[in-house]
RNA sequence: GGGGGGAUGCCCGAGUGGCUAAAGGGGACGGGCUGUAAACCCGUUGGCUAUGCCUACGUUGGUUCGAAUCCAACUCCCCCCA
């Protein structure tokens, strides 16, 4: 359908939009609502210390929400998370200590700053731990208020509960009553935040259309639900997932250089789409960009690189980001801002054997791992060669002051010794 | 409570006494081709103080010259019946 509001337009323009539970009705509450400010939310789970490109396409959406004047709320998942989503799991979570939960909200609610405006003001973004509310309910009270609105004929029906029993794969009573509490989330948000929004990804949507039904049937509210697609890529793998593990948004886990290298990766197919959903370029832009063929794109993958990356990290960091990798791959030089990793200057005094190196530059997770990636030929001290496995690294090798180690073409750290 | 089935390496999965660090596949990593892409081809894929040693087939104990494989107990999971 044809959008008429901003917001949907903008999603839709873009490649955002996997599923709404009422477009039209949404479509029209986002311009005409009373003050003119709709308040959306989407939840996140402190599974993690840090979010991963994963969770960036429901970041952005709340990040468009807020650029179309209406509000975003930021859910800190503290109180689900103690009771783990079993939408699109095969096995139950291993529950998080409460401490654990707690340093992971820290580190998670960063993020946020850097995609939204948090404030007081009308269309401010807010953050909420709904803990705050889910800690203090009472059992019996909560069943008879709420519990009696969930059918259990119908929570079977969903995804996140037929998966698992078709797979014959367990599912806790715990888990079971994940979608009541989310849904209980976006009921709580409506009357405290006048909230009629939720978005997510397109695997919540059984969840989160359960907090639409209770909205209507507690307090006879209506409210909308807005999916994205899980985001794959061409190739049809998950995104955000690499050998190194996730591609983590905060910096301390993966440095701004390689969050750079994850964009800059990206396969041919995926560019059009890529720099629709993570960039905020004009379309007329995009499609010039898209239309390049053949080694051109790879002009468009730097642009889409340097734009996502600074979206996350800052412009300053993702240009930094952009002259390392230009002059580690293009100059054929060895930049000084390249990932690296300090040692113990004595190490090199003695020799350091040339596998241990490459494990404690967390290129290699053991020396056997060390030793086969020198026999196959693709360790580099300095970008020459190695064939040697019982070769050291010492002072010699040293230029600028560290030793540059490359596993194959696209990995290198830097050894530093400290002093 | 009763009966049946199951637990193998990152994942799936073969293996019912030695030839098993464990087939095959997936994934991942490295090499080649290229454009830091895809596809394709080749190689690698438990650890170590390394012609050897150690750890590993749910846990513990046993049989045996020898156990992932046989026996016992236990733990956990699934299914069916009540």
């Amino acid at each position: 359908m044809t959008y008429t509001s901003d917001f949907l337009k903008t999603l839709d323009e873009r490649g955002f939009i996997a599923q709404c539970t009422d477009d039209k009705a949404l479509d029209a509450a986002l311009g005409t609502a009373s003050d003119g400010v709709v308040t959306g939310y989407i939840g996140y789970d402190c599974t993690a210390p840090s979010l991963h490109v994963g969770n960036l396409i429901s970041i952005l959406m709340l990040r468009r929400l807020q650029q179309a004047g209406h509000r975003p709320i930021v859910v800190i998942g503290g109180g689900t998370t103690k009771v783990g989503d079993p939408s699109g799991k095969d096995e139950s979570r291993q529950l998080l200590t409460q401490e654990k939960i707690d340093e992971n909200k820290k580190t998670i609610r960063a993020t946020f700053e850097r995609f939204l405006t948090f404030g007081d003001g009308p269309t401010d973004a807010i953050m909420v731990d709904n803990d705050d509310w889910l800690s203090k309910l009472n059992y019996i009270e909560f069943l008879r208020d709420y519990g009696r609105h969930f059918s259990v004929n119908r929570m079977m029906s969903f995804d996140s509960v037929k998966l698992r029993l078709e797979r014959e794969q367990p599912l806790s009573f715990l888990e079971f009553n994940y979608m009541i509490l989310q849904a209980y989330d976006f009921l709580e948000l409506n009357r405290r935040y006048n909230c009629t929004l939720q978005m997510g990804g397109s695997d919540q949507w059984g969840n989160i259309v359960n907090g639409i039904d209770l909205t209507r049937r507690t307090d006879q509210k209506s409210a909308y639900g807005l999916t994205t697609n899980l985001l794959t890529t061409a190739s049809g793998a998950k995104m955000g997932k690499t050998a190194q593990g996730a591609v983590w948004l905060n910096d301390d886990l993966l440095s701004v250089y390689d969050y750079w290298q994850f964009w800059r990766n990206t396969e041919d197919a995926d560019i059009g789409r890529f720099l629709k959903l993570f960039t905020e370029l004009p379309l007329d832009e995009i499609a010039r960009l898209e239309a390049l063929e053949g080694a051109d794109l790879n002009e468009a993958k730097k642009i889409l690189a340097t734009q996502a990356t600074a979206m996350c990290h800052g412009l300053e960091a993702a240009q930094k980001a952009e002259a390392t990798a230009l002059e580690t791959f293009e100059g054929g030089g060895t930049s000084t801002d390249l990932p690296s990793v300090d040692i113990d200057a004595g190490l090199l005094d003695e020799g350091l054997g040339l596998l241990q190196g490459f494990v404690l530059a967390g290129l290699a997770s053991s020396n056997g791992e060390a030793r086969r990636l020198v026999q196959g030929g693709g360790a580099k001290v300095n970008d020459a060669a190695q064939k040697d496995i019982g070769a050291s690294l010492t002072k010699d090798d040293l230029i600028d002051g560290a030793i540059k180690l490359s596993a194959g073409k696209k990995r290198h750290v830097l050894l530093r010794p400290s002093t």
